[in-house]
DNA sequence: CATTTAAGCGGAGGCTAACTCCGTTTAGCG
DNA sequence: CGCTAAACGGAGTTAGCCTCCGCTTAAATG
């Protein structure tokens, strides 16, 4: 790769990460481009679809949560406690931009994606941490990972929508710590 | 309101309710427009925000489902039996058309607009079920209608989102009253 | 250092769909 | 029948996606 190609690479994660930031993941393209002070083109060719450039956006900030379920997993001894405590983690994580958690139930959906990727590792690891509390009876079996990411996607969802709505709208706020645990509760298994 | 304006407004409902069918809320407005023989300008004086068609399209059939409730609160014994019962209806009638759910988790949120009002009985009719089932200690008490109805919403997406790639990636299909089993645990009071 | 060339650049242009605006048409009342 | 407010329609504006291709340049080679 030669080395312009590698600085305004550089140049566009980084001015992508704080544009969506402000604006969310549906953020003019054209923006970021100007922004970083490359052509349209520039952009497209790196990152042939929006998805590409999330997932360069994101790409380290969820090997890191890959990394903390490996070591909850060891670190742990109750396998309910350690996957409550990454769930949690993980709809942090998913908030982090406004329409992420919808991009990423899209992604897990279909790995074949650059976002799919990105996400795969991080998945790997919660699997194995459900898996760890389904052997441990401590959660039904009959629930998949992918289940589970669903529902978080939707919680994270909820709190990203009424926070677009005013507050005096007579609902009251979503809270998403209450949802996960309604969520969690449903996981278990009840006649333990 | 002028009978060639009536005649317009309803073949648009009609027009928008199949193209919805086929192709999602999402689908172009111009080309609702163009298969009811009107202007694109009719549609958007009648329905300035493809809400308000969402709206209309929907009418009767939210109408019955909060009927529906209502009936269930009267000939069900089992609080926690018509709960769940009325649940699986909702989330069948969140999947009639691609997108839908989405549109709806934000309509909740916010009932100054068109489809919040239209949301609004069959919330009122569902908020009376649940917390009927509160009251007959069969459901936690600290989790209100929004927030099911937000867990219902991203069950729905998943399912929409799943539909969407193919069928051999790797990924096991969906099964929202699978879902649905683990939110309705996560509700029910456990220490019973 | 000069030459070469493939990698990279950029932005004009085509496309689609949303949404507005205003001159024209017409229902239906008196 | 004539009037007028209501309704119509579609051209035009805007915005963003994405492609395509002629120009530029890094860096490999002799």
């Amino acid at each position: 790769m030669r080395a312009d190609a590698l600085r305004n690479r550089e140049r566009l994660v980084e001015v992508a990460q704080s544009a969506f930031a402000t604006h969310g993941i549906e953020t003019s393209l054209e923006e970021i481009a100007r922004q970083a002070g490359v052509g349209i083109g520039t952009l497209y060719r790196r990152f042939p679809r929006r998805e590409d450039l999330i997932a360069a956006v994101l790409a380290e900030r969820y090997l890191k949560l890959a990394e903390c379920a490996q070591t909850l997993a060891e670190c742990r001894e109750d396998a309910d406690a350690a996957f409550t405590e990454w769930l949690t983690l993980l709809i942090e994580h998913m908030a982090i931009y406004r329409g992420l958690s919808l991009a990423v139930k899209e992604a897990i959906h279909d790995q074949s994606t650059a976002l799919g990727q990105t996400c795969k590792e991080m998945m790997d690891a919660g699997t194995r941490l459900l898996e760890r509390g389904q052997r441990a009876e401590a959660f039904r079996s009959d629930v998949n990972f992918w289940d589970v990411m669903s529902l978080c996607s939707g919680i994270v969802t909820a709190v990203e929508r009424r926070a677009e709505k005013p507050v005096d709208s007579g609902v009251p706020p979503v809270n998403p710590y209450l949802l996960l645990d309604v969520v969690l509760r449903g996981l278990r298994k009840q006649d333990a």
